[in-house]
DNA sequence: TGTCTACACTTACGCCGTAAGTACGTCAAT
DNA sequence: ATTGACGTACTTACGGCGTAAGTGTAGACA
């Protein structure tokens, strides 16, 4: 029998934290209760004195992927957008699985909450009415998941990799995708050329709009 | 032994027809090889006849899928991006699993191809120049996606259930999150309030914000 | 010292995706 | 009319999954 007196007791956090090791390395496929037991030296069953459910692990899996994103700082608001923006992106881009995950789950955290606060908080002292802070946390974060879950799904890094890619997915049928095709060719396929690079102009776009929208303000 | 004489032959399409249809009513984690089989009265294993995995089969149904949003149509390139934007919106609206699969795809089917062709037909055409087209539709398309994922995961349908289930959330923590509270007292708790139509309010900040680039045009 | 509690353990069940091999209906060529 | 190849559905089996249920033991406190 296995010695367990010596164990370093298992907790929650690390057990989630060491779930998302694993789906960060190996892919939110590869983890099974079983595979995280193993991880940890622990039979499967014994996570379930610290989870009460596989889907109660992965909800402590999302909120500790937004615990790691910047909160807001900040006296201008739109830079603080900005920043936690690109925050958020990059967390979320070093979880691959996160963006995806969240479609599934209902029950934030703590530390979702607690962003989420933050943010509203931010866009209301830089002046913002209450509906127009909902309209703006609502387009700022949908267009966020949105880049990241286009992001994540690409099989290229760079433009080169891009248009390779395009080329032979399009293949003979070029013709029959004549746009796609030109922009392939005639944008993608530019020196430097990564996607990662659009993400601040769709972002720029937004709070470009919202600003126009604070200053001559019809409140709603 | 059954009757296989008078089978009607499956086909790809029918199987992953069938499997669309069983993900929209049952949910995607219950969609399994056996489940798929015996709604279309096969053992599982026949369905491989006409898909060569599992993968293979949930990269149709996402094909699937694209192929029932409108394309875009129409002169006013305005117009059409709404249009097609609305049209999608409820098209994954109606098939929720769609938007998380998305992130695990990454081999687009012929509809997916031709839908995204069109897209940027609509805009090049409405006046776009290539760069600023692949920026719009970068933007509109996170946006759109971003948005779905959100709605999807909304445990709720109107305003007053929102309202209810945030108040619960919250509990005792609303002094702690002080902006959420009151974005559900002040925002949420109106009559009629509905989460939905945020959608159009983000749309048209971001076609506002391409216009505005379009016309005072730097060509990027 | 004795009892209680917390936590890891074992076993077992019914699912899953799919590799491998088999049987049969259809149809073109003989 | 017979044959043979092909397409398609079938059976069996394997290793892995989440987790219900029950067992054993080390450490804390009386």
């Amino acid at each position: 029998m296995v010695d367990r007196g010596r164990r370093v007791g298992l907790t929650r956090d690390r057990v989630v934290a060491e779930a998302v090791a694993i789906a960060d390395v190996e892919g939110l496929a590869a983890l099974s209760m079983r595979r995280l037991g193993k991880a940890l030296d622990v039979e499967a069953m014994s996570l379930y004195n610290h989870v009460t459910d596989k889907d109660d692990l992965l909800d402590g899996m999302i909120d500790a992927v937004f615990a790691r994103i910047d909160l807001p700082s900040g006296a201008d608001w739109r830079e603080a957008m900005v920043r936690r923006a690109h925050s958020a992106r990059e967390v979320l881009n070093r979880h691959r699985w996160a963006v995806g995950l969240m479609e599934s789950r209902t029950t934030p955290g703590l530390a979702t909450l607690r962003h989420h606060d933050a943010v509203l908080g931010a866009l209301r002292s830089g002046g913002f009415s209450v509906a127009l802070a909902a309209h703006a946390f609502s387009a700022i974060d949908s267009y966020l998941y949105g880049f990241v879950l286009q992001e994540t799904s690409l099989p290229f890094d760079t433009g080169e990799q891009a248009a390779e890619l395009a080329q032979t997915m399009l293949g003979d049928q070029a013709a029959q995708f004549p746009h796609l095709a030109e922009l392939t060719v005639e944008h993608v396929r530019q020196e430097g050329y990564e996607f990662g690079s659009e993400f601040g102009y769709g972002l720029d776009l937004i709070l470009d709009a919202l600003a126009r929208r604070l200053t001559s303000s019809p409140p709603d």
